[in-house]
DNA sequence: GCCAACGTTGGC
DNA sequence: GCCAACGTTGGC
């Protein structure tokens, strides 16, 4: 059982999209950290959901991995945003897993706040210029944020 | 919308 | 194998 942290611009798929949909796969995971960090990825993992590129990023829910990693189809498709020429179907380079909704915290635990947080100080989250999509929530992370909307939760 | 920070690409 | 140029991410 391990915690991860995964990044979704709302506007384009949003945790209410996620609710939506129940599940999706987590396609378009085009960097080879993020990728590995996918591939050691099991189903019961637990997920924070974190919505970037807003007024006040943070995160905003919960989801829970219900896949193990997998060939990302969309790699394959010459007319998806996705697409990479450099991978082929007896050698893919890209791995998606699929993600099912928990939850949707009533308050947003902001970017701003977990930098306040000893528990994040290490993390890559808070550092300035992180472009990582998917990253590693340690136990004393995830406990400390469900700690702060154990009366929140929807 | 701007732009700093980063990862990737490709010429050499 | 170096590194400049480029494309992308994401806070602000």
């Amino acid at each position: 059982m391990a915690y991860w942290l995964m990044k979704t611009e709302p506007e384009a798929f949003s945790l209410d999209d996620l609710q939506a949909r129940g599940q999706e796969p987590w396609d378009g995971i085009r960097n080879y950290q993020a990728r590995n960090f996918l591939r050691s990825m099991q189903p019961g993992d637990g997920i924070f959901i974190y919505h970037s590129r807003v007024a006040v990023p943070g995160i905003v829910g919960m989801a829970e991995v219900v896949s193990s990693a997998h060939p990302d189809p969309t790699q394959f498709d010459p007319r998806s945003h996705y697409y990479d020429s450099g991978s082929s179907l007896d050698k893919p380079r890209w791995d998606l897993v699929d993600v099912a909704y928990r939850s949707s915290f009533t308050q947003c635990i902001s970017l701003d706040s977990l930098r306040n947080m000893p528990e994040f100080a290490d993390s890559p989250l808070v550092r300035k210029g992180n472009r990582l999509s998917i990253l590693p929530i340690t136990e004393s992370q995830w406990q400390h944020v469900l700690s702060l909307v154990d009366d929140g939760r929807q």
